[in-house]
DNA sequence: AGGATCACG
DNA sequence: ACGTACGTGATCCTC
């Protein structure tokens, strides 16, 4: 395998590191921020890419030859600053310490330094790869160069990697090429003239077209635009200079070998002091755990002891009784450890004892089932990381001694990707365990002996044991104690018990269904070919891309980075102007229809006729449930065709379905949050809500609102619980964003209380880092402080609609819990079968049919009390579709 | 593995 | 000048 090295361009990343973060300081209120990220991604880069060869480039603040050439150059560049710029000696210090090399080259840039050593590296045959946030630098990417460009979203960095396909996928030509579009549109950040007129667009489509400077000039009469061409003309010579300038040297004089610049351990005490110095607990942190033998730092750790289970064969039952004896009473955990497809039990008793229960071996497993309910029934408290995994493989009976760590977790903070042992351990216990894929390969079953083994899983029930106590103090801190114990663990089960019960779907007329389906697809893909002159792959978006926009000719602009898009918005517009186009969009639907819903669904019918799907409860960021495997909550409805799908969704035999479904409630939560005294009026005269508001909003009698009046307003509606924005607005009613202004400035008029309320939303957020539903849920909004203004924004939206729609999903929450707790009291034999936002969809004996409608209707209403009613709209029918 | 597209609330 | 509606999951294509 070759060698690889790391180019970073300091300024870049620090840049990025600086403004991605908030300000941090340490206890002398020592700026750290920009040094702590840069770290960060550095460390991030290295641990992706091994390289073994690594340099820091550096910018020397002294004219270049740049300057020379063009005095103006790098003009209009704002100075660094002050907390910033006294972080760069320190970094340079923390860098040299790790034994990496900083280069600096009077006279040139660090994108010169780094050109430089990228092609005398890849002409040694060394691999390179550039870390930089600066797109100039993609000029020198080629078969062995590749750039990373770091990005940040949500508050975490991650990289992009650009290769000579992305450059041209992006911008439709080769490093050289690139060069020449910046030559001609400018750069107003370096203050590169460019040609004036010739925007990013224009220079794109030009070199795409005619590939470079010279060739344009050749070819200048046929240069279109005409503005451009005259511009071109005017000023040509402004265009080569601007390339010089843009060009970056690969002749720098440097006096540095690749072999000075081998990466050895970066973590040694000279950089560990350093760090310390700066209070970088976390980058401490990761030394220590690299093996530098400096001192541990103690933040808030908790000692997590190695205990080696104790296997229980279960070829002797007793050990099994005793280990369930030993914990009875007690703080223990039980966790399903899965590997290499076999599941076992982890129990720890306290910290003393781990057991380990290997369910293969198991005769019978409503044994370890009645074990684990006494247990729940003996006054213990039992944490677990996941106990959905522990429902479905014993039905356990719902009690209040299950914990679930995990869900705590998410409440805690609801936008991480995952809940395993890995990330609470470190979240909460302030330790770094391997992951089960850094430890095990897939397939072996590890052995009882294997030391590797027995750590990793007697730390899954420490983790649950120990994270616990952490987590419940903080979830008091919050004010999510209540939540957490009335209103997620109950709908853990609720989610188990809709996953048991499962949904009957006809098998045959499923099948069937896909047949038509199939035929349609046939004829469409012959109409299609015929139109297009040639077979092509209509689901490719590429190909589909250059069938339209190209053969044919038809007008679209770049709308993704891969290409044309040819989302259904923009073929929409396009629908008269060829007959392929709406065979394609017809095509598409079909398509979908068939792999996703019938070819899709029908793998998941089980042996009872029934899908059970999985409802999950710790991925949404706002308190939704989500379903998966397969996803029961997008089954289509909105067009007929794929409505069809729902005749086959049907009750079991001698039942009905119920489905209940809540009116608005998101708008009803605005009402309620917002106070305004009009909404309420609103929602309390029980007229047509859409109707008020555009006749309030429209200044007219409310009998004489067109239906044109009552959709924008509905769709004002909807924008406003989105997070207010008028471009999203203008795009879905199909007005200029002028006129979306002026109708959301007359909603706000019309409602200042809503207007009040989302503002504070937003003031909120900003100063507490999350917002709060009616219930206490909270969501972080880390957007909020990037300093990306569209990421800013996208943290608005995010601060106004996330208290709406989490306080429905509470309320959705606490319904299902009410609705099944009357279901059994009541003795009836009922069961909710699917939950999908704000609709509950039940499973009803006939007979129980109308105990059922008005028991649903009157728990769903009443399952919280806002200044407005919950209406809940009740039907019931011989399968989902004639619910409607 | 990630993007594009499209199904739902 | 920027480029957007909020929240999901499945499928297919492309790398």
């Amino acid at each position: 395998m070759s060698e690889k090295i790391l180019l970073i361009d300091g300024y870049s990343i620090l840049n990025r590191a600086y403004y991605g973060l908030p300000a941090l300081t340490n206890s002398r209120h020592e700026p750290t921020g920009g040094i702590y990220g840069f770290m960060n991604i550095m460390y991030k880069m290295i641990d992706q890419e091994l390289p073994q060869y690594i340099a820091v480039a550096f910018d020397v603040h002294e004219p270049t030859f740049r300057h020379r050439m063009y005095p103006d150059y790098k003009g209009t560049r704002k100075p660094m600053p002050d907390d910033l710029r006294a972080q760069v000696p320190v970094l340079k210090e923390l860098l040299a310490a790790s034994g990496i090399r900083v280069i600096e080259c009077p006279g040139y840039e660090a994108d010169d330094i780094i050109g430089t050593l990228s092609r005398s590296c890849a002409e040694k045959g060394i691999k390179v790869s550039i870390l930089s946030g600066d797109r100039d630098l993609l000029q020198l990417v080629g078969e062995n160069v590749t750039q990373f460009i770091p990005k940040t979203k949500n508050g975490t960095t991650t990289t992009e990697i650009y290769g000579p396909e992305e450059l041209r996928a992006l911008y439709g030509t080769d490093p050289k090429g690139f060069i020449d579009i910046k030559a001609l549109m400018g750069d107003s950040s370096d203050n590169i003239p460019g040609v004036p007129g010739v925007g990013e667009k224009t220079a794109i489509a030009l070199i795409g077209e005619y590939g470079s400077l010279e060739n344009i000039r050749d070819h200048l009469d046929e240069i279109k635009p005409s503005r451009a061409q005259n511009a071109i003309r005017e000023h040509f010579d402004m265009a080569l200079m601007s390339r010089t300038l843009a060009t970056i040297a690969l002749d720098a004089p440097l006096d540095v070998e690749a072999g000075e610049l081998r990466l050895g351990d970066m973590y040694t005490p000279g950089a560990y002091e350093i760090i310390g110095r700066l209070e970088l607990k976390t980058l401490m942190k990761k030394f220590s755990e690299s093996g530098m033998n400096a001192e541990a730092p103690s933040v808030k750790q908790t000692s997590i002891p190695d205990i080696v289970p104790v296997v229980c064969s279960g070829m002797d039952i007793g050990e099994i009784d005793a280990a369930f004896e030993e914990a009875a009473g007690r703080e223990c955990a039980v966790c399903l450890v899965e590997l290499a497809g076999e599941k076992r039990l982890a129990l720890a008793v306290g910290t003393e004892k781990v057991y380990d229960i290997r369910l293969a071996w198991m005769t019978d497993e409503e044994l370890l089932k009645a074990h684990i309910e006494a247990l729940a029934g003996s006054g213990a408290s039992i944490r677990t990381l996941d106990l959905a995994a522990l429902l479905r493989t014993f039905d356990l009976k719902e009690s209040e001694a299950y914990t679930d760590v995990s869900i705590g977790a998410y409440l805690l903070n609801p936008l991480k990707n995952s809940y395993r042992y890995e990330d609470i351990a470190r979240d909460y216990l302030g330790t770094v365990f391997p992951a089960a894929e850094e430890l095990f390969d897939k397939k072996t079953v590890p052995s009882d002996e294997d030391e590797k083994y027995r750590t990793y899983f007697s730390r899954q029930a420490l983790t649950a044991l120990l994270a616990w106590p952490r987590i419940e103090e903080q979830l008091s801190q919050a004010g999510m104690l209540g939540l957490f114990r009335d209103v997620e663990m109950p709908t853990a089960f609720r989610l188990h018990e809709m996953e048991k019960a499962g949904i009957r779907v006809n098998r045959d007329e499923l099948a069937s269904y896909s047949r038509r389906l199939g035929d349609e697809i046939e004829r469409l893909e012959r109409t299609i070919y015929e139109l297009a002159g040639e077979d092509f792959n209509v689901n490719s978006p590429r190909q589909l891309g250059e069938i339209l926009f190209e053969k044919l000719g038809l007008p679209g602009g770049k709308k993704t980075k891969s290409g044309y898009s040819t989302a259904a918005d923009v073929l929409e517009k396009l629908r008269d102007s060829h007959p392929l186009i709406p065979a394609v969009l017809e095509y598409r639907t079909y398509t979908k229809l068939r792999s996703t819903y019938a070819e899709g669904l029908a793998e998941y019918i089980g042996d009872d006729e029934r899908i059970h799907g999985h409802f999950l409860q710790t991925v949404t960021a706002t308190g939704r449930i989500s379903s998966a495997d397969p996803n029961l909550q997008n089954i289509p409805v909105r067009e007929e065709l794929g409505r069809e799908i729902r005749k086959l969704f049907i009750p079991a035999e001698g039942c009905i379905f119920v489905d209940a479904d809540y009116s608005q409630i998101e708008l009803r939560v605005l009402a309620h949050f917002s106070g305004d005294e009009r909404l309420i009026a609103a929602y309390n005269s029980a007229e047509d809500i859409h109707a008020i508001t555009a006749s309030h909003v429209f200044h007219v009698p409310l009998a004489e609102v067109t239906r044109y009046q009552r959709s924008a307003a509905k769709a004002v509606n909807f924008g406003i619980v989105y997070g207010e924005s008028a471009f999203g607005l203008a795009e879905g009613l199909g007005i200029s964003r002028k006129e979306a202004n002026s109708y959301i400035a007359d909603y706000f008029a019309t409602y200042p209380g809503v207007k009040q309320f989302l503002d504070r939303q937003v003031a909120d957020a900003k100063n507490n880092g999350f917002v709060t539903t009616l219930f206490g849920r909270r969501r972080p909004v880390p957007e909020l402080k990037s300093s990306n203004f569209m990421q800013r924004q996208f943290g608005e939206r995010v601060a106004m609609n996330s208290p709406i729609q989490g306080t429905a999903a509470d309320i959705m929450k606490m319904a299902m819990i009410a609705a099944e707790k009357a279901l059994r009291e009541r003795g009836l034999a009922a069961r909710i079968v699917l939950q999908v936002h704000d609709e509950l969809l039940i499973e009803a004996p006939l007979e129980e049919k109308e105990a059922v409608c008005a028991l649903v209707r009157e728990t769903m209403a009443g399952a919280a009390s806002l200044r407005v009613p919950l209406e809940v709209s009740v039907e019931s029918g011989e399968s989902w579709y004639e619910t409607k």
